[in-house]
DNA sequence: AAATGGTTGACTATTTTAGTGGGTTATTTA
DNA sequence: TAAATAACCCACTAAAATAGTCAACCATTT
């Protein structure tokens, strides 16, 4: 199991993306501003939501992503799968041949702590995140650093 | 957060001990044997374990490793912290300055995550992995493997 | 004195992470 | 039709962590 910056930004990406869509689609520059996650890197990563068919893109000015599915269908775990980074606690990936074919002494903890991981990380979905309080107060926050920060670059323009 | 084979081995070489203690220190080389993990990276993380006090150590011949507490009042958690892979989920361990000084989108959520993985590993000690049916099945069959390994070993002898 | 077994520290191959950089393709707008 | 935009794709890389190995040394028992 691995949970690092890689699932980490995927997820949070993909609330931002939710949390934007309904202007249409959200190029990967504008998630990069307002996550502060590098560019080349979030492409990596849309590559492999696209693949999932989490998000579909749109090519061109003014185009960029949009989710493929309701918010309220994608859940944390899929997205965190997506990228590679898994929710499974198991050394042979829950097949028992952990030792010479046969389940480790420990096989089944893991087992369990995987079902456990999985059903709280499946039970959250981008609709569910994007209604909650704490969420909705972080996005306000970095609404007023964009703007502030596209005045100061306007000012440096001029 | 990372569960690797470090804190499933460390996990697993705690639960070995706790199964064998009974009939004195146990050396590192029988847990190697039991459940397949290098002698020399036993070392490395028992040093750990020691410096935590989650064990205790015995020199000379017939000597090796106990426990230092009871099974029951150590718990999964403590052990794979012990070995340095938290349970924590956050990118700034709890904190909440994962951007610029402030919380990032997702704070909350790896915060709740890691709180719920917490809750899990700290309530299951080695006291309660022991009376499991599918680990005491697990651990009989090492000990069938162990004997006839013997029986091999002392047959190449003669 | 010899054997056992913990203690310590330095070293290493491999993998993963978290990126960077450059170029190509598709689409829209001036 | 040219320019701008933004997705798409590929190869590359520095740093860190993993999963060890190896050698020497110390303490204790037989």
């Amino acid at each position: 199991m691995r949970l690092t910056t890689k699932g980490r930004y995927a997820v949070t990406a993909m609330l931002d993306l939710a949390l934007h869509q309904h202007v249409g689609p959200i190029s990967l520059s504008d998630i990069s501003g307002r996550q502060e996650i590098s560019l080349s890197y979030l492409e990596q990563l849309f590559s492999k939501l696209r693949k999932r068919e989490l998000v579909a893109s749109v090519r061109g000015p003014g185009g960029g992503y949009r989710l493929n599915r309701d918010a309220s269908e994608i859940c944390v775990a899929e997205i965190i799968d997506a990228v590679d980074e898994s929710v499974d606690a198991t050394n042979c990936r829950g097949k028992g041949d952990c030792q010479d074919g046969m389940t480790c002494l420990t096989h089944h903890l893991w087992a369990e702590l995987s079902q456990q991981l999985h059903d709280f990380l499946s039970s959250i979905s981008l609709a569910s995140l994007m209604a909650r309080r704490d969420i909705l107060d972080v996005s306000e926050r970095q609404h007023e650093q964009c703007k502030s920060a596209s005045m100061i670059a306007t000012a440096e323009l001029s």
